[in-house]
DNA sequence: CTAGAAATTACCGTAAACGGTAAGGCATCT
DNA sequence: AGATGCCTTACCGTTTACGGTAATTTCTAG
């Protein structure tokens, strides 16, 4: 499956990666040392095209020097997520 | 090797998530439709036992109706992050 | 055009996530 | 006592991430 939403968030999370990577003046093979994940690897995750664990993820913002928040920042930016989101909302109606 | 910062990572992440979810009044396995995971699978998150990846932590942050980022807050929270970082301070040396 | 560096893609193993189900606690009820 | 709800743990089977290597492409010099 990996729906729709998810193929786009590992792509704005890949491109995040890159543009730093390219930024910092490294190699992917450089970023693979630094991180330890592997050249390959790391190719698949900056195209968008691995869904990456989170340890892996935390481990390559470590080598960026960036805080792990700071290559996701909110899927497509279509939630208002920024609200109190209240305390009641769900609708597990048909589901119970 | 798991080392070590990435078990208190998936510590925290699954910490943050239980505590959300419990705000929400929500079981496991209500999380689990509402998300898609699966209540044994969320156990296993929620108590930092499993290396969840990206899309499975999307979905979970979207069933809680919260920003992934939310759920992260970096790691230990020991790196002052908030900086420029700068331009240079890799230590390829003996890599190349 | 040739050489070289950088990135992508394609394999192969191994390890681990995930879905599903079942079984095992551990409280709180009647 | 039993029953019920919630969570945990243990399986199993399938999928997939990851390391490693090699092949392939692409770009950029010279």
């Amino acid at each position: 499956m990996t729906s729709e939403p998810d193929a786009q968030l590992l792509t704005e999370v890949g491109q995040r990666i890159r543009a730093r990577r390219v930024a910092e003046g490294l190699t992917l093979d450089q970023l693979a040392r630094l991180s330890g994940i592997n050249g390959p690897a790391l190719s698949l995750i900056e195209t968008g095209k691995r869904d990456v664990r989170l340890t892996t993820l935390a481990r390559i913002a470590a080598a960026l020097r960036l805080p792990l928040e700071a290559l996701l920042a909110a899927g497509t930016g279509d939630r208002e997520a920024g609200s109190p989101i209240a305390g009641e909302g769900y609708d597990l109606k048909g589901f119970l």
